[in-house]
DNA sequence: ATGATATTTTGATGATTATCTAAATATAGT
DNA sequence: ACTATATTTAGATAATCATCAAAATATCAT
């Protein structure tokens, strides 16, 4: 289900972290992976588990992949997050 | 972690289900369970984890424990996703 | 104190997850 | 075709998770 994949996604703060830095701009698969004390295959599974979730998207430019963030799920998350809030005093 | 708990709380269909039913009314762990086709410690454990991310409160009134729903959590979570989605063409 | 009701805790089980090393695939340059 | 580079897939392991049945705890009423 689309929000439980979200979440689960968003619950891992690898994964959390490897958004922020798609934030700021696209990045291959490699440059990712160095930013972390973890095996590149591991980095490839979370690559994996946020693409599943529909948070970022992957392109092939000759030999490297690029990840980019995808904005659209998070529409959704939000969304329920706010239903449950309330929306109460938010300047949102 | 504080983000980390909350997401892994969200990521579960039934939790999130028992955070919509708190937002109508607080409830006890017996209506609660009584929602679901599973077994009360298993709802037992559900609440708890919830608790465990602040995202609910629970509170003896006799022989009942009401739960209710906790949103101070809930800022946090939504900052994070605010940061992240960068606020691009939201009308929050 | 005893019994009934409400809820949690314990202990066990099968499923999922994060991680690793080693092997496989894909592209580019020579 | 061959080699180097970039990234993923496969296979294995240890940790975490959702679930259940049975036992334990807490409160209330008699």
């Amino acid at each position: 289900m689309g929000l439980s994949s979200a979440f689960k996604a968003l619950s891992d703060p690898v994964r959390r972290k490897i958004l922020y830095m798609l934030k700021e701009r696209d990045m291959t698969a490699g440059e990712i992976a160095e930013k972390f004390d973890i095996s590149w295959p591991t980095i490839s599974h979370h690559l994996n588990v946020l693409k599943q979730a529909g948070m970022v998207i992957d392109e092939r430019k000759g030999q490297n992949i690029y990840y980019s963030l995808n904005t659209s799920v998070f529409e959704e998350v939000v969304a329920f997050l706010m239903e449950l809030w309330g929306r109460k005093e938010t300047g949102f």
